[in-house]
DNA sequence: TAACTATATCGCGATTCAGTAATATGCAAG
DNA sequence: CTTGCATATTACTGAATCGCGATATAGTTA
C-alpha cells in the first residue's frame, strides 16, 4: 500500500476522530436532516455544525441535497456504519470488562 | 450512546488518524516485530516508532511482550484489521473512481 | 558494579484544528 | 429588489500533537 494511500486512509480516520463528527452521524442514523434540526438535536452551534458536515461531505460519508431554503445531509457510505459499529462494539467491550474488573475486586 | 462514551470512540479512530501508527500496523500485520526491526522496517526514528507504539498499545490495538533487551510488539485486536480493510477499501474504490474519470474527460 | 544495547520518555519549535463570534452567501416570499 | 431565514465561510485564539534530538530507564553480560 503506497504512502500517498496511506496518508488517505488516515485522513478518512480523522475524520472520524472526534465527537461532534460522530455525534452528527449518530443524529442522521436516524434519518436524513437539515442543518437546523441538526443544530437542535445535537445543541451545537450552527458554525460548527456547518463546518463538520462540510467534512463528512468532503469525506464523502454524508451527502448534501438542497430543499428550498434548507440543506438535508444523509449518510452516503454505508461503510461509516460498520466502521462507527465496530468501534462502539469495542468500547462497550471495554466498558464491560472495566465494570467486571470493579466488581471482582 | 453517551458523551462519554463517543469520545472514546473519537479518540480511537483518531489512534488510526496518522499514517505514521498505520505504517507501524502494516508491518506488524506481516508478523509480530520488536522496535527495533520496526524502526528498520519503516525508516522512522527509534523515538517516533517507540511513542506511536505506545499509543497503538494503549488503545490496545497492539501489544507487547519483552523478550530479553527487546520488546515484540503484535497486532492485539483483530478489529483493527476489519477497521483498515474497510477504509483501504474505500480508498481504493475512490482511486478507482478519479481514474475512469480521467478517462471519460 | 560497569558497560553495552534496546526501549521509553522529555523538552522544544512548528503545525494543525476545534470552538466562537461575526460576516457573507443563497434562496424564497412579498 | 428588498427583507428575512438557512447555510456557509472567515479570522481568531487556545489546546493538542507531530517529529526531532537528547536523555532516562530497563535488561543483559562481564
Amino acid at each position: 500500500m503506497s504512502e500517498a494511500q496511506l496518508q488517505e486512509v488516515a485522513q478518512l480516520f480523522g475524520v472520524l476522530a472526534e465527537d461532534s463528527r460522530l455525534r452528527l452521524l449518530q443524529a442522521l442514523m436516524q434519518a436524513p436532516q437539515t442543518v437546523t434540526e441538526l443544530v437542535a438535536a445535537t445543541g451545537m452551534k450552527q458554525g460548527n455544525v456547518s463546518k463538520h458536515l462540510g467534512m463528512l461531505a468532503q469525506a464523502r460519508f454524508v451527502s448534501k441535497a438542497r430543499e428550498g431554503n434548507f440543506v438535508r445531509y444523509a449518510i452516503a457510505d454505508p461503510r461509516v456504519l460498520t466502521l462507527c459499529e465496530l468501534m462502539c462494539g469495542r468500547v462497550a467491550e471495554d466498558a464491560r470488562a472495566r465494570l467486571a474488573a470493579l466488581e471482582g475486586k
